[in-house]
DNA sequence: CAGTCTAGGTATGCGGTGTATACTTTGTCA
DNA sequence: TGACAAAGTATACACCGCATACCTAGACTG
């Protein structure tokens, strides 16, 4: 049942409702009932049927630093939320307590961290931080149309976002309009690179917040050495 | 007429219809048509209207170094996001070419990073970065419903909580149900606690990226020295 | 076998939404 | 005084989620 739903969904997630569904599914709309609460509860289950089956750690090998793991783990994790398309509307439109998906992820990237010297709490913080800065990340990323395959047609596109900027009063944004091309070309350009720019800011803070936590402890709880 | 909308909005932005509206304005909902072309063109409106007047800059003095701009810029910027209950949802929703408020912010940051040493589009790139890191966060930290004032209610939250984690197969979720608790209370916290958190880790990433940056250019384009 | 019970489906209808088309009022200014 | 444009109205269409009441077919049981 929640895959035909799926199917009807493969075209927009706005455009789910009851009704279409019924009507694809050849039946009245108040049939759906019988298998669903509300529509809330439909979204539900559609998100936690979308997101199931994810797991971070698929190319985890023996040897690996917990930076290693750390940049792996996020990159599949977003290379498998890539896949699904609905992942983030849903997740946005989510009011269930967790999904089991969830819950290992946040499992796998706990362990990372522990793993990494982390303390517990330090480590949850962390994750709490992580996965909102993430998931808020990937929709940010997603938000607009894809870019265009065409070479001239992408040209254009930043031709009128820096037009934009252009026409700002030069002396209150002077540093935008001085960047207005190089900033059409970022903004309007493969994702991959500012995904990149992004991993690697994670990583770097996490590694200081790392360093001054062990620090700390020391500094406080000053019991060893 | 903008206005006259926002205080319709001001119980919930789901609630703001164009009949809604038209109502609360003694007016037929065909009338809003001479005013706005369409719903989407409303919601542009009004995140217009709402992001408008928000400065990162306000406390800033002479003599601060960059990170401690940035840090005062992005906890200035949450405050006054945080000040405009609408201001997230309606950035979802929107679909201009962007307000001047964002490119005021926009301006103000790249003025920071420049400043700080990093070429022009690194500082753009993460920029770029940044904006969609903050804005997906702070998404994230408001959803659900806002933590009672009750301490007991909270723990009753909280009790509801971990225990839907300890259910989780032990062996698949060791550290998950080991910290079940420490979770329940990250997670059902004051927020302030991660955002401190999560701009140390931003600050602190960024500080790192200048280093590696300034690095790369001295090896790569080793012309001084 | 007869009878009940129930999971699934149907019929009808209420109140809500955005918006297209065509018409009417009203205020301003030449 | 009359033209004209801005603002508002009337009506209608196609959609939405959902409440209530009724029906049907099959399984399980006495």
């Amino acid at each position: 049942m929640a895959r035909a739903l799926e199917i009807g969904t493969a075209e927009g997630l706005e455009a789910v409702s009851l009704r279409r569904l019924a009507h694809e599914l050849g039946v009245t709309p108040m049939a759906l009932y019988r298998h669903v609460r509300d529509k809330q509860d439909l979204v539900n289950a559609m998100t936690e049927a979308t997101l199931e089956g994810i797991d971070a750690t698929v190319g985890f090998r023996p040897g690996m630093t917990w930076t290693e793991r750390l940049r792996l783990g996020i990159d599949t994790y977003k290379e498998q939320l890539d896949a699904r398309p609905l992942a983030l509307p849903l997740s946005i439109a989510y009011s269930g307590e967790g999904t089991p998906a969830i819950w290992r992820v946040l499992e796998d990237f706990l362990a990372i961290l522990l793993d990494a010297g982390f303390g517990r709490r330090e480590a949850i913080v962390q994750i709490r931080m992580l996965s909102g800065l993430l998931a808020g990340y990937l929709l940010l990323l997603r938000q607009g149309p894809p870019l265009p395959d065409d070479a001239h047609q992408i040209d254009l596109l930043r031709r009128g976002f820096a037009l934009s900027q252009l026409r700002l009063p030069r002396d209150e944004f002077p540093n935008l309009i001085e960047s207005a091309e190089d900033t059409a070309e970022v903004w309007l350009s493969d994702p991959d690179r500012w995904w990149r720019n992004t991993v690697d800011l994670i990583v770097f803070g996490l590694e200081r917040m790392l360093e001054l936590s062990s620090d700390g402890t020391r500094g406080s709880a000053s019991e060893l050495s």
